[in-house]
DNA sequence: TTTTAAATGTGAGATAAGTCACACTTTAAA
DNA sequence: TTTAAAGTGTGACTTATCTCACATTTAAAA
């Protein structure tokens, strides 16, 4: 059962009984999005938080030349929206579409932020999670600061190598910081 | 008095009574450093989150080259850590070392989280306040990513302007992720 | 299966940015 | 106030990466 992902992700956190978790679940919706769909569009509201329970995402920002980067890929497990557009109720910057047919638990700002004020545990859980992500973003910082294009690939293929046959290598370029040709040209 | 900054700045979130605030406030404790003074050294625990009242911090990475790549500054009104090494209780990647004199609160990992547990309202502020710091880093490696280093500096100056005359022009060439000579040669 | 589109590899040349070197200026320390 | 250190500017050269072009392979759609 799709629900019973996120439950087990927020027991790796905080433990909750069969009537909380449900009470928790009560707070989202299932959504099925196709291939290519749209989740958010830059320009457009954004107000939805997606946990993913099967399938692949990207979010990335189009730049003035239409160039795309990538912030991030969203497989089983992950979550993904454009957090400024969502927590401060603005148009998205970002755009997040499928790679994969994508299956989703949604959960508003509004049921977000009711489900933390009815429910601490769950308060705890978006901050260890929110914790986390801010650590996993500074040091991408650093790699993309401190790293060569081959050193930046190296180190995504380690840390996810699921994602390496799964994601076509331009998507991966684009969340490098690097052009396709590039990639491909690495001795990897 | 310096306590009266993080009321401020906490009560932009949260509304506090005097009580709650002293109680708040109890978890904290008044640090002074000096100019190139260390608060935190790579490789050693790095147990405090700093809220700075008066000062100018950096956090900084050192590379395998011995090359030092700035993360983040932090003047009054500003934290810094180094929040893997705070948050999960593991030796420090970072650095983080005084441009001037300083004076901060200091909170311990096991306060803020006494604190959270004490005080849902705290808990809240840090969410918030994390969730912030989490949309500004994804902006950072927006710009990192699609932008040449005159856009990046001129974003930089747009975002801080008080920062620009107070900061070596090296120390922010290295926080931009440019060489300092490259940023000596930018038409600005 | 056939057709079309997407993904990938690779050459050639352009370019932003890095590195090293040294002079000059500003700031801090003795 | 003198001395030393740190910060800054700039020339000359190197290099990683980008861009454009086109061929080839692989995957998806008709």
């Amino acid at each position: 059962m799709t629900e019973q992902l996120l439950r087990k992700q927020i027991e790796a956190i905080v433990k909750l009984t069969d009537e909380e978790f449900q009470f928790v679940v009560g707070y989202f919706e299932i959504k099925n999005y196709r291939k290519n769909q749209y989740l958010v569009q830059a320009g457009a509201a954004a107000p939805l938080d997606h946990f993913v329970t099967s399938g692949l995402l990207k979010s990335y920002f189009i730049d003035e030349d239409g160039k795309e980067h990538i912030l991030q890929f969203a497989m089983e497990d992950w979550w993904i929206s454009d957090p400024q557009a969502y927590h401060n109720r603005l148009p998205a910057t970002l755009n997040i579409d499928c790679i994969e047919d994508t299956t989703a638990l949604a959960i508003t700002i509004d049921n977000r932020e009711a489900l933390c004020y009815e429910c601490k545990k769950m308060e705890y859980f978006f901050m260890k999670k929110t914790t986390a992500g801010y650590i996993a973003l500074q040091k991408r910082i650093l790699s993309l600061m401190s790293q060569n294009s081959e050193d930046r690939y190296r180190q995504f293929e380690e840390l996810y190598p699921v994602l390496i046959n799964r994601i076509p290598k331009k998507l991966i370029a684009s969340y490098l910081g690097v052009s396709r040709e590039t990639l491909s040209r690495l001795s990897i």
